[in-house]
DNA sequence: CCGGGTTTTGTCAAAGATGACATAACCCGG
DNA sequence: CCGGGTTATGTCATCTTTGACAAAACCCGG
């Protein structure tokens, strides 16, 4: 009755598929690559493929996915009591953003992906991040299960800011890091004001 | 050099496509059905399904576009120098809901529908909505040019406000307009008093 | 080392979705 | 009513995804 054990020889495919891959896209790019071509450079099936990657451009998204997990974990490191905007600033503002800077993915990605896919992908981030923030809000308060509304309606509103600022930043010539932490600081001590004088949503 | 006609065949190929889809769904299931035999029964070929819609499940978002098509117009039908949140608040609550409680399509998406399918389509929903609101505070606001990430937080905020009181509304047991629209009206309340004392968002 | 239960892959078949190019249907001025 | 430009479809070929079921690889107690 061995549960998950996610045995090596999995993680060793799930590997091959993912060099594959990005030698591939590398070499002649994403879409004149077909998911048949990276499984056969792999050594494995087409069918195998597609049980480790919901699907080829999954292939291309699985750094925001590593990168939410950091948040997470960031989130629940932060002390007791602190008021939820300051652990979200805090969690966010110590992310290795260099990291997904210098991803190789990252240039796939915009090179090539149509831009939707990376808005709707963009709108899945979003929502696991204002997920994490309703689970961080209900592990930490006391009477979270009468106060959903409220969480609920905090937690976006956080994210809201978040990828509002992101996407006013995407939109200019120049992006810095320096400029996009400033306005992230901003945009979070407005909201932290509103959140505090909006009645609803005081004490956190 | 005449553009865009949408030559009443199109229209009707469509709508071919639409009566189709619906018979077929409601006779054997959503699943069950293939786009081809949808082409078929339409009269018309698999491609030319796929030029009117996008994926087969698409067939079962449409009204949610309609609704924003609603709900612009009825945003752009308050007064100048209304504040925003008001301004949405009367829109969503002349909202004609019983449509969209009696539509076909509904219960469809209800019974059959990935889940995951049904919440990527709101997020989207939810990006086209705080769109809406950005473009017409755009349109209203004297200095919308250099208010930008204003605009575009508080929009998303709105946004956030609604779909998460809709979120929490729908995990209940129990589902009555009247509910939806008293927690609708309390968060919006609470949003706009947040807004007024934020510092950045002020003077909507 | 064996046998059974679990996990991972392979096989087969079919549906979903798209790009490229050819045709047919339509629209309009002349 | 004609001819050319535009739009809507049809054809063909290929790729992407997924369900169902079989075979192989692995793991563990005995």
């Amino acid at each position: 009755m061995a549960r998950n054990p996610q045995t090596v020889r999995s993680e060793r495919t799930r590997e091959a598929l993912r060099r594959a891959a990005m030698s591939r896209f590398g070499a002649q790019g994403v879409e004149a690559t077909s998911a048949e071509q990276i499984a056969e450079d792999a050594g494995v099936t087409l069918r195998t493929f597609y049980r480790h990657f919901p699907s080829k451009h999954d292939l291309l998204f699985a750094d925001y996915d590593s990168g939410l997990q950091w948040f997470r974990g960031a989130l629940a490191a932060r002390p007791p009591g602190e008021p939820i905007v300051e652990s979200v600033r805090a969690a966010i503002f110590a992310f290795p953003y260099d990291v997904e800077a210098l991803s190789q993915v990252a240039s796939f990605r915009a090179a090539e992906l149509d831009p939707e896919r990376i808005v709707t992908h963009m709108r899945r981030v979003e929502a696991d991040v204002f997920d994490a923030v309703v689970e961080h809000l209900e592990r930490r308060l006391e009477d979270a299960s009468t106060r959903r509304l409220d969480i609920v309606v905090t937690a976006r509103c956080v994210a809201a800011a978040l990828f509002g600022t992101m996407e006013v930043w995407m939109q200019r010539e120049e992006r810095s890091m320096s400029d996009l932490a400033e306005l992230s600081h901003a945009t979070l001590s407005s909201l932290e004001a509103g959140l505090d004088e909006s009645g609803m949503f005081r004490h956190y």
